[in-house]
DNA sequence: AGCACGCCGACT
DNA sequence: GTCGGCGTGCTC
């Protein structure tokens, strides 16, 4: 008797639930994805299963089409997504639309899929028999056709050689498959020798058997990196795949250029959102089927498969940009723990400054502590971090004496010198000095930011854009002048005091174009410019050998906010761009200007005892019951008017009565109004996990099936900013 | 999210 | 007269 076959599929809509549909023909295994109709579209979906059960559902339609490009998904990559789905309360289909390349979400087959396949004639003696003798290249290709072939090596055979392959194929003699599943493996380059602390670090990450989650705790230059390699080495030698995650796309050439001198021949894949779709595809598909033996890559690279996966690394573990910051908010970090977990394999997250939440697991025993102290590079010593109080002292243009006459000295002695700037919540304002009144956005409650190049006034938020007003809009004043240091004053101010030196400026605008921000790294590099003036994006990664001073302009903004990771990420940044400076033998200096140049914060960073600070942090987080120490989640709203989304947060509220967690009191957001939307926001916690889950996941199912009107919401869980 | 259906204002 | 505004309802 036919029994009747069905599938369950993740389908892109923002619903909770899964679909099912009938299978009238084809085969099609857990993983895979099929084009379905739904409603009056046809969508693509990602089985979830294959099963004989009849659905109870009203409406029961057929799968349309297998496309048969994807390779199913292996069930470490479904069961991460389906964590993912539950932990973060985010539909599970539009997690599995996160999970794999734009390419296989369309309806249609991936153009290239054709050309990504293999050739392997399962008979090579039937495939000989049918051919001539005579027709040399022909046996020759079907002889190597013992092996699956790639199409390129097929190519190489003979011009058309895949017009053979496809009438062998017809007649049965060749079949279609994957290409063939052989990781290259091949030694290392040679690699310098590691320090007491770096031998250790990577011993421990050698014999770890199983999970084991491992936090590398080095200071700037402790070679972290070193020990990432010669771990991976390990890994590498023993035939598995390791998986490299890293915090942003700019800093994946650079990584990638130590990988490849490393690791010559070796396959390795480099994926971030910035490949074309064709790229992302091929390189997806190489550490699927086992042919990549390294896989560096941006927060989406956790969902990678990986069918030998032997390491997972996360690079500079404490950093923003792993928790994607809009629709699915996920930790690509916290992905890479659990991921390491289902695949029963070692974790190594590393940082000079780990996230409170490593820190915390390290302390209690949960993650195996490597600490790096020496500095790996020889010659170089650690930066010298001063304080420069500045309540009383006499500035000129936002700068002390003191720090002009270090730059002075400085840029006498050729020495490079970076200003810092550090631009949360401190942006160039148009002001007018008679009335008091500031340039602000018609539709947010944010600022608008002077571009003085341009001549304009900018929301950061929005994008509203006008022009620089010639009076003030509301007395009629000339004399509008700008409030604060952004980077373009700073660079001005600095033209000015600084006449003959060359001034350059580093920040999101003048690294917009294509290839500005290696242009002007080669400038610094090649010591064509003496004071650079940049924001955050300064502080990664980039090596400036010539950098012998730092200075940090405005630190202090950072350090009275109400949000309680201000703090954490303050230290990790000033600490970041601090390790800038003095790296190449010469001992660097950094300078940070403060009004309040006593508050602990500031000790045990110019101590650069982050261990210290953390612990202080900690044990403050655990008297106040906030996160590491609770769990916390946000609920967020999104109005024409604040009250309708106050209300909303308010109803939210009463349907969680029953559950032990704690809403509170719902807030207009920090930036309250944005782009016309009136936000706020009500923190919901728990002393644990589950109860809050249990919440989220009612939240996120009524409102599924009862849309607010109006209102836009959304669920942030583990939020990492307010 | 799409994409329909549905019922009110200024245009060829 | 109808083209189109976006409110709300549904999708196996």
């Amino acid at each position: 008797m036919l029994t009747e076959r069905y599938v369950t599929v993740a389908l892109d809509v923002p619903l909770p639930q899964c679909f099912d549909y009938l299978l009238l023909q084809g085969e099609v295994a857990v993983g895979e994805r099929v084009v379905v109709p739904f409603g009056r579209q046809t969508l693509s979906g990602v089985v979830l299963a294959v099963h004989g059960e009849t659905p109870q559902v009203a409406k029961l339609r057929a799968v349309e089409s297998i496309p048969g490009d994807m390779p199913a998904l292996p069930s470490d990559v479904i069961a991460l997504c389906r964590f993912c789905a539950d932990y973060y309360a985010y539909p599970i289909g539009a997690v599995f639309a996160a999970a794999i390349p734009g390419a296989f979400r369309q309806a249609q087959p991936w153009p290239g899929f054709e050309a990504a396949m293999a050739y392997v004639a399962p008979d090579v003696e039937a495939l000989l028999a049918a051919l001539s003798p005579r027709a040399h290249k022909q046996r020759a290709l079907a002889l190597q056709l013992a092996q699956p072939l790639a199409v390129e090596a097929i190519r190489a055979v003979a011009g058309d050689a895949m017009r053979w392959v496809r009438d062998w194929q017809e007649s049965g003699l060749v079949v279609q498959t994957r290409q063939s599943a052989v990781a290259l493996q091949c030694a290392p380059s040679a690699s310098p020798a590691l320090n007491d602390e770096q031998a250790a670090a990577v011993a421990a990450v050698n014999a770890a058997q199983g999970y084991s989650p491992m936090l590398l705790y080095g200071i700037t230059g402790s070679g972290k990196t070193e020990v990432y390699l010669q771990a991976i080495a390990a890994t590498r030698a023993a035939g598995h795949q390791a998986l490299v995650l890293v915090p942003e796309i700019n800093l994946t050439p650079q990584l990638e250029a130590r990988f490849r001198a490393r690791f010559p021949g070796e396959h390795i894949v480099s994926l971030h959102s910035g490949l074309a779709d064709g790229e992302r595809v091929r390189g997806w598909l190489a550490a699927g089927e086992g042919r990549a033996g390294i896989v560096l890559g941006t927060r989406l690279a956790v969902f990678t498969p990986l069918p030998r996966l032997g390491l997972v690394v996360v690079d500079e573990e404490h950093d923003p940009s792993y928790r994607q910051a809009e629709g699915f908010r996920y930790s690509a970090r916290d992905a890479a723990v659990y991921r390491a977990r289902l695949r029963d394999v070692p974790v190594l997250l590393g940082s000079a400054t780990p996230s409170l939440e490593s820190w915390r697991n390290a302390q209690e025993g949960r993650y195996r502590l490597l600490t790096l102290r020496q500095r790996a590079v020889s010659g170089a010593m650690p930066p010298k971090i001063e304080l420069v109080p500045i309540q009383r002292a006499r500035m000129v243009d936002g700068f002390s004496e003191y720090v002009l006459a270090a730059m002075r000295s400085t840029l006498a002695a050729s020495g490079q010198v970076l200003v810092f700037i550090n631009r949360r919540g401190y942006a160039p304002v148009l002001s007018c000095h008679e009335c008091g009144w500031i340039s602000s956005c018609k539709h947010c409650s944010a600022k608008l930011v002077l571009h003085l190049a341009e001549r304009r006034l900018r929301c950061h938020h929005c994008g509203y854009d006008i022009r620089v007003p010639l009076a003030c809009p509301d007395c009629g004043n000339h004399d509008l002048k700008p409030l604060g240091h952004g980077t373009q004053r700073v660079e001005a101010v600095l033209a000015e005091l600084f006449p003959d030196a060359n001034v350059l400026r580093i920040d999101r605008d003048s690294t917009r174009r294509r290839g500005a921000l290696g242009e002007m790294l080669r400038q610094v590099h090649a010591g064509e410019a003496d004071i650079l003036v940049g924001t955050q994006m300064m502080a990664k990664g980039h090596d400036f050998p010539g950098l012998q001073l730092v200075v940090v302009l405005n630190a202090d903004t950072g350090l009275f906010s109400v949000d309680f990771r201000a703090e954490e990420r303050l230290f990790a940044q000033l600490l970041q761009v601090a390790g800038r400076a003095g790296r190449a033998g010469k001992p660097g200096r950094v300078l940070i200007q403060s009004m309040y140049a006593e508050h602990p914060f500031y000790h045990a960073l110019v101590a650069g005892d982050y261990a210290e600070f953390a612990d202080a942090q900690l044990t403050e987080r655990r008297s106040l019951a906030l996160p590491p120490y609770a769990a916390w989640a946000v609920l967020r709203a999104e109005a024409k008017q604040l009250a309708s989304a106050l209300d909303f947060l308010r109803e939210a509220a009463s349907l969680l009565a029953g559950y032990p967690v704690h809403v509170a009191t719902p807030v207009p957001a920090a930036m309250a109004r944005k782009a016309g939307w009136e936000r706020a926001h009500a923190v919901i916690s728990a002393d644990a996990r589950p109860p809050l889950q249990a919440a989220l996941r009612l939240l996120a199912a009524h409102y599924a099936e009862a849309a607010p009107r109006g209102v836009r919401w959304a669920l942030d869980v583990d939020p990492q900013e307010f």
